[in-house]
DNA sequence: CAGTGGTCTAGACCACCGC
DNA sequence: CGGTGGTCTAGACCACTGA
């Protein structure tokens, strides 16, 4: 019944309850369709009032990452990303949602000096590294996107340790480095030569182009531009109207 | 100081002020970096308790409708549509945000039986009339977007007797009609020779498709797919993390 | 420093809907 | 019918920051 650990005293008591509920969630205590405790029982738990346990759980509900009915309780949604084209959206997590068999290749790593021209998309003033990455996301063994990614080293020195072999560098930031802010800039455009040859597809098809920059507490994180065959990808998103 | 109207009644009480805080940011009378009354104004107004105020000036700038800082107030956000990528997505508006000059042409425009294929994507069953128009939209001149939508006129029979000369079905539609659901769908394909000619673009240059449909209450009010030369025009999201 | 928003409490009533 | 979440109140203290 309890698998919920302590609060970790950062900001707002509600948002510590937030996280503290998402964390089992994340890492599969709570599996989708998990009934989780009623807002009584996680009152007690924290010795907080339950308009502050209900602020916590509406925020979770709002974003789609529970599900919530009266007298039936709450419980994990089925699929709690359930927004792709908001907040982070994980290729290979995708790929196996869909039933196919996800699989990665490094093509390039490199460290860059601060003042390299390719860092300034991360919009690094001083002469902090940043890691350059390359790598090629596969679906069934065909390619499904071309990843391009800087990362600032002064602001996540890990990352120069890290392998990337068993995990693709997106999915390991998503896991351990905490983000406050992220921006997306979608466009289309035609394969250029070497895409179109990472791709195995001709030179000049549409393709749906991703770049997304993250910070954390307006610092920033990474910057990465993903390369997808325009009919081999779609993205998709669901709105509601006002009710937050 | 107060251009409140009185509330609706209809639905939770902080849904209400929220809608009563809103009339006056979309008609006009509280344009971009006006004040707006302060909390305790607004209870007093409405005789609500402040947590109710709260709730909905905090559901407001979640959305980036207005901007909250202690000491200063709150004042309408620069930008109301601060998320051209989630919610509603005028390209009128975006036009001239931009500083272009806005114009649309109507190509076409006829009532289709329910059964007719064409009005299939609407995903209706019985045999409700729908009304199609294709819309082809300029900015300072250039074809910037050609919009193919259609609309339930059973859900919207106020449709069939809007001319659109001089607003576009999409704006027309949002000002009009609530919504309560939406979903947007983004790929990148290539222009047919259709497109093409009607974009002034070379056959096969990569476009950017938003296929967007729109529900209210569970039923379909319209589906649009709109489509843009890739080099023209982007999409992008800002997203915050966790904190609601 | 004082005004504003941000948070939190302890309680209450109600609507819904599964048991 | 009763348990659960949804809403609302009246009050309180605090944090931030602009005057």
């Amino acid at each position: 019944m309890n698998d919920l650990e302590d609060l970790d005293g950062q900001g707002p008591l509600w948002q510590q309850i937030r996280r503290a509920l998402i964390r089992p969630m994340r890492d599969g205590t709570w599996p989708p369709g998990t009934k989780i405790p009623k807002e009584i029982e996680i009152m007690e738990r924290y010795g907080a009032a339950r308009m502050t346990v209900h602020r916590a759980l509406r925020s979770l509900a709002a974003e789609g990452s529970i599900s919530r009915r009266r007298r039936a309780g709450t419980v994990v949604a089925d699929r709690p990303p359930e927004r792709p084209l908001l907040e982070i959206w994980d290729i290979g997590a995708e790929v196996e949602r869909l039933g196919g068999a996800y699989s990665f290749e490094i093509l390039a790593r490199e460290t860059l000096d601060g003042d390299d021209p390719r860092a300034a998309a991360l919009g690094l003033e001083d002469g902090t590294p940043v890691l350059h990455l390359v790598v090629r996301h596969f679906s069934d063994g065909s390619a499904l996107q071309i990843e391009d990614r800087l990362i600032n080293l002064g602001a996540v020195p890990a990352a120069a340790e890290m392998g990337f072999d068993s995990e693709p560098p997106g999915t390991w930031l998503v896991g351990n480095v905490p983000w406050s802010n992220a921006e997306h800039v979608i466009t289309a455009e035609e394969a250029t030569r070497d895409i179109a040859r990472l791709l195995s597809i001709r030179t000049g098809t549409a393709c749906l182009v991703v770049e997304r920059r993250t910070w954390s507490d307006g610092q920033p994180i990474t910057w990465a531009r993903f390369v997808h065959p325009g009919d081999k990808r779609r993205l998709v998103g669901r709105f509601r109207s006002g009710s937050e």
